[in-house]
DNA sequence: TATTGTTATACTCTATAACTATA
DNA sequence: TATAGTTATAGAGTATAACAATA
């Protein structure tokens, strides 16, 4: 039965996910932040500084909670609020130097970690994975935005 | 590299635990229940009625979350406290005929999403994709072992 | 003494709605 | 008028600590 096979893989899929949050919220913790908060950084270091608007929609929470968040960043001395150049109502949240020295701290950690997680597997065992995680991703991105229209 | 490889592999790990736990939480609150909530009626359907102690455990969260999660439920009608035959000071949390029907409706939901996610793929990718994530999670398990200790 | 589950307390994350300052 | 971000308010989920009832 292919059914009962694609179940065990939902299964497992769903089992990773809860272990993957365990793990990721124990590791923030030991460096101060949780699971919420990080992408903030994540979006700021990549992108750069971005108004509370821009940062709300990147990671589809509402204004409200953004502003939360970025508070005990700022309380935690990872960002500062900039004045915007070009428009007074906004503010455009920048990283510190402990926010960015957070950000690499963190990237160190990941590496490990995949090296740890993915380190012994054979070459092509991680492509044929990689294939999987990939096409899984499009097919579940398809599914929620046909869900929500 | 297989490097930057692994570290594309754990990315679109993180991208689908995201993802996923989005579209369960969106499926779960159609059904009126929250995803702190379904493990609850999960652990109770699969073993039985259960101690708020052992549910804890096996949840591994606090006591006194269990205590407010099984509010909830019992609030919504689906569980009921019952008296522990032999221990006086314990209550057995037990599925009403509501909370039976809503596991029945959650299994038969992810049924369905299983086969619109993988019911496509021919059964070597499956197979392979399923292979990958058995090793994440046993590695992850230990991963999270060790560092416990 | 030890365990079960509660009350007391507190913090994080999340949301909507009303409001202020600016555009 | 519209937008950015705040205050006001509310609720879920999480935790620790102190406590009552029972083992």
């Amino acid at each position: 039965m292919s059914d009962s096979a694609s179940i065990a893989a939902l299964d497992r899929l769903l089992q990773l996910t809860v272990l993957l949050g365990r793990d990721m919220d124990e590791s923030l913790a030991r460096d101060g932040i949780s699971r919420s908060r990080a992408p903030v950084l994540w979006v700021i270091s990549a992108a750069g500084p971005r108004t509370q608007r821009e940062l709300a929609d990147s990671l589809h929470v509402s204004p409200r909670n953004i502003t939360g968040l970025v508070d005990g960043l700022v309380a935690d001395g990872f960002v500062s609020r900039q004045p915007h150049p070009r428009d007074r109502r906004a503010a455009l949240v920048t990283l510190t130097h402990a926010g960015e020295a957070l950000v690499a701290k963190l990237a160190a950690e990941q590496e490990q970690f995949t090296r740890q997680l993915f380190g012994e597997w054979k070459p092509s065992e991680l492509a044929a994975f990689s294939r999987g995680l990939d096409r899984t991703v499009i097919r579940l991105q398809h599914l929620i935005e046909t869900e929500a229209s």
